[in-house]
DNA sequence: TGTGCCGCATCTGTATGCACAGGCCCGTCA
DNA sequence: TGACGGGCCTGTGCATACAGATGCGGCACA
């Protein structure tokens, strides 16, 4: 693999799953010489994590990962909604009935699946996977694939927000459920208020979380460590380009 | 300004001008002696136009300017409609009502715009600019204002397809009179409906465009020109990541 | 005459060097 | 003692050189 792409994603999973957390310096030296590359494919990977909103300039020199602050989760739910809204109706009209058959029987088996445990939980995420993916192929719109894609990335940054509750999967596998059932049934208004209901249900639960979890986030300033709040002080700081 | 940033800038607006055609090839080298800078930045260009879904890589090796077809204009309006759906929806809770009062008069003022020609349409052009750009303020959605910045490049790449009417401008002036009123009324879903139903005009006025300028085009196959067709042959050609 | 292989040319991907700009620190002066 | 100014230093932006890969064309052989 190009070595621009590995540097790209390394440093987006590093983002995602908040080891490299908001307002850390992304220095091109300093990563040229951690991933053992030269500067130039380190810039490449930047430059796709800021037109990912991902990273950002700061102070005219030098890039930080982005703030991420209460109010960027209600945000990106907005854009998932509006989004997955339409994806849900374009697939409940174009989908392909056998794949949707298959991923409600996975759904159906998911009360036993995460009885298990961890083991349980990594297959229950693989067929909600499975299920986004059968949206994507089903809405036959690259466009709207694309624009998805970009939501779901910021989407996974709050994922570790929350804690896994096995009551709150549970309830979501239920939820996914519903979506499936009209997308079967080929009812698109229908797929398109389910997925209302799970989009509103899931950042109720990562509300949630984040009051009990972090309670001076919670409110509209920064959900990450306290050392940060500063990078996350603004109001509403302004993302950048292209999502 | 930085040389990478003009060097997107010229060939973002070429490619969406329609000078630079779908599958022209976007050769490094070329493109550095044409813009007078070195291979770097002009990478840097094209990596973001490859995100933009503007350029794309081909066979291996290459990037060519991505293809549009008449599919693609369907596509882009299913993506558009969902996200200025939302942000009207949002417009209408958030906005400063005073804003649009100002826009609400100028387009009011728009049919005797309209009536003086060419100078006339510009001013329009401007008014719709401020629509757009007051939405994206009230929003107060930065991740909301990417998605839709993006849907709004690829649209701006179909409006060369359609040649402008006065009389369909003057219709779409009253259909974002329609969409200003209900967010001066701060009535969300109306604002959402009115959306729909300008885009929804939009795009029937330019898939009849389509049919009577360029009616190989209008099927589902290549809206570029003939030497062109093979590029955009495809079904549905898979756009890039993000969006 | 057709097909397959080899060599060349060209283009991308990466590395490195250089120049400029901005920030910070220290020194000096009021 | 505080404020202002200059110099240094760090880090980005750009250019260029080098290496690897891929596609194409020519040539030879069947």
């Amino acid at each position: 693999m190009r070595a621009s792409e590995r540097a790209y994603e390394v440093l987006r999973s590093e983002i995602l799953d908040w080891s490299l957390e908001p307002g850390t310096p992304l220095a091109e030296v300093e990563l040229s010489l951690r991933l053992g590359i030269s500067r130039t494919p380190v810039r490449e990977a930047l430059a796709r994590l800021i037109t990912d909103g991902l990273a950002e300039p700061v102070g005219g020199r030098g890039l930080v990962v982005s703030p991420f602050s209460g109010s960027d989760v209600v945000d990106v739910f907005e854009v998932r909604s509006a989004l997955e809204r339409q994806a849900a109706q374009l697939a409940a009209r174009r989908r392909d009935v056998a794949v949707f058959l298959e991923i409600r029987e996975a759904l159906r088996r998911a009360p036993q699946l995460l009885a298990l445990g961890a083991p349980g939980m990594a297959e229950y995420d693989e067929t909600v996977a499975r299920f986004d993916a059968a949206i994507d192929l089903s809405v036959e719109n690259a466009y709207l694939v694309a624009a998805l894609e970009s939501a779901r990335t910021h989407a996974a940054r709050i994922r570790r927000l929350s804690h896994d509750d096995p009551q709150r999967l549970l309830d979501a596998a239920h939820e996914h459920l519903l979506i499936v059932d009209a997308i079967i049934d080929g009812d698109a208004q229908l797929a398109a208020d389910a997925t209302s209901v799970h989009l509103t249900r899931s950042l109720h639960w990562v509300q949630a979380s984040l009051r009990s979890d972090h309670p001076e986030a919670a409110a509209a300033g920064s959900a990450s460590p306290p050392e940060l709040a500063r990078a996350a002080a603004g109001t509403r700081p302004t993302k950048n380009g292209a999502a």
